[in-house]
DNA sequence: CAGCTCACATACACGCATGTCTGTATGTTA
DNA sequence: TAACATACAGACATGCGTGTATGTGAGCTG
């Protein structure tokens, strides 16, 4: 089944090329999509940066809105695989909203994070299908947060304020904010994220150390 | 020189009309930009929506960078006029910031107000002019901020933390963001204003009652 | 009121980017 | 190795939006 695994060589199983092509294609579409946003995505530029042609690009995707879309689902799944977890396995709502804050400061130094930020304001307020994908992944983010500053706030650790769904808005709005202006700015990065997190939850000051749970 | 002033009638003078047709083209112009950004700005919409055609247009403006410019320069001027007298009446640094913050939340229940964060997420990395425009702004607003920063913390008023410049960095995204997330929300939008900037220099939350000065 | 200028509309030309179609080389299967 | 399928390149057609050039009516000036 298994054919011997040679990196370099161009020899390979053609769902191995496809695979390979498609994701070269991807990480080329994220990085063209964060810079220059949806309208301004040249797809002649996308496929030569990944080495390939328009043709290949077509062959793989039905067309640039299928394209982007799949972007938005890898940058997704991404996240997911690097920062959700965090908030998951945090011991109280409390730690895990300053860890969502300071694991999507980190996940913001590469640069691809700065996608979801410009495709949402690209497309709010159209009814465009990307800027739909992005704001289903928004109001679940907000819903899980907001779940969360409910439960801190029941449990007392968080104090009163705006409701839930607002601060869980301001939450969002925050916390990419902090990621995309820093970008790349360690450590003030996670720092100012945890600040304007604490703040906006009523949260005093950490200590100068300011490791949560540290 | 002075004609009698009948608002309805068409029979105006000719800079009078002039400058009424240009304020009309200026803002559809910019509900235009803040809706869809530079790109996906179609030049016949905002003629038509402001009640002309494209031949008005460019008989007013030079062309479309010319129109993105001047709403630039516009949306600058009335922030300025509503927003940044509030910051230089403030009596002491942490007031003047605390005031910028609730002020641009205010500010930002006008929807031009997404102008700014749009057109600065869409030409980010680029060179182009209208981008180059927009972060001079924002350069200059950092500096100010860091200023007042560095001015709290000399004073004793702020505490110690992140270098003014990225403190300052932070504190416009998160200013903005909370301000376009929370458009209209109000009170929530300058609340919450205030607790992330609070945050984000290291102040304890305010009292429940929470109006600086008031 | 005659001639000029200005405000604005309409029509045309051009470039650019997407999407499609066809051709070719590389893998796959009998 | 012959026949077929897949990965990809290149050329073509179309639409859309900007910028320009021309035309028309309303205001200004002698």
């Amino acid at each position: 089944m298994t054919t011997a695994e040679t990196p370099e060589s161009p020899r390979r199983t053609q769902a191995d090329r496809r695979a390979r092509t498609r994701s070269a294609l991807l990480e080329a579409a994220a990085r063209g999509l964060s810079e220059y946003g949806y309208a301004n995505l040249v797809l002649e530029r996308v496929a030569s940066e990944a080495g390939y042609t328009r043709g290949a690009l077509y062959h793989l995707f039905a067309n640039k809105e299928d394209l982007a879309l799949a972007v938005v689902k890898w940058v997704e799944e991404t996240w997911n695989a690097e920062v959700r977890h965090l908030a998951d396995a945090a011991p109280d709502p409390v730690a895990a909203l300053i860890a969502l804050a300071r694991g999507h400061a980190v996940y913001c130094r590469r640069e691809v994070a700065r996608v979801m930020l410009t495709l949402r304001v690209e497309f709010t307020g159209q009814s465009h299908p990307v800027g739909r994908a992005i704001s289903d992944i928004g109001e679940e983010f907000i819903a899980h947060c907001a779940a969360l500053i409910s439960a801190g706030r029941s449990s007392g650790a968080i104090p009163a304020g705006p409701p839930p769904q607002e601060t869980a808005h301001a939450y969002l709005g925050v916390v990419e904010a902090v990621g995309i202006h820093l970008a790349g700015q360690a450590p003030y990065d996670t720092e100012l994220a945890e600040r304007a997190v604490r703040g906006l939850l009523g949260l005093p000051p950490a200590d100068q150390d300011g490791q949560a749970g540290g």
